[in-house]
DNA sequence: ATCTCATATTCCTTGGCGGTTATATAACCA
DNA sequence: TGGTTATATAACCGCCAAGGAATATGAGAT
């Protein structure tokens, strides 16, 4: 008999600020558990809980050096989140190409009515 | 005294698979509701539950017409999710590429073993 | 007015999440 | 060995989300 309980998604582990934050810092360097506990403002064992997270998606991977571990990023995953959203892009770049178009049309206009 | 209570993102409202698979088919045509609710497998109060987080988001806006209710897309507020999954694009892409050169290296390789 | 169709709202249950404190584990140090 | 540092795990709490059933609202149609 199989459970299939609550696999978490890209989208998921993305959707939380926190995590999201932690995979900035995570782009610039890698950093250990304590870095981010102290540029993060929740606790220790919370940073630890969302960085479980994000390894369970694949997002971060560790490397141990003594007691040291050293969080890294892994941005395979987020080609999913990138490949459902660029499906977008030419829809809200068209948008704002008409809202360009807009406050064009209203400057012509105002400087018509001088 | 100011409350601020749990303000619903663009990333919290993407992040759930049926409210995706909403957008997806707004991004094909508007749809009414009784549409929705045929094309997905949850109930009518169901859909217009999650129609009403798209609406707060500002992802979609409606237009009714007698008693039809059609939802149409408004992508602009993926602009936030465009914006920030696009500053690992390259990271992804990266790690393409050089699994690309990887393969190629070990077809190389393998070609040298005849 | 009443009936029907289309949608929204209310109320409820279930379940999980993000965070905390306390504790365990694990590696190094003296 | 015992102590310290770094991280993970466990237990717990408060909150809210996703979904369903029942009900309300609202707009034609007759």
């Amino acid at each position: 008999m199989w459970y299939i309980i609550n696999m978490i998604t890209t989208f998921d582990a993305v959707a939380d600020p926190t995590r999201r934050q932690i995979l900035d810092l995570l782009r610039v360097r890698p950093h250990t558990v304590n870095e981010l506990v102290e540029l993060l403002e929740i606790s220790q064992p919370g940073v630890s809980k969302q960085l479980k997270v994000l390894r369970e998606v694949g997002l971060v991977q560790v490397r141990q050096e003594a007691q040291k571990h050293w969080y890294e990023l892994r941005p395979e995953p987020l080609a999913e989140v990138f490949n459902w959203v660029v499906n977008y892009r030419s829809l809200i770049e068209e948008r704002y190409e008409r809202l360009d178009e807009l406050l064009k049309t209203m400057q012509e206009e105002e400087q018509n009515n001088d």
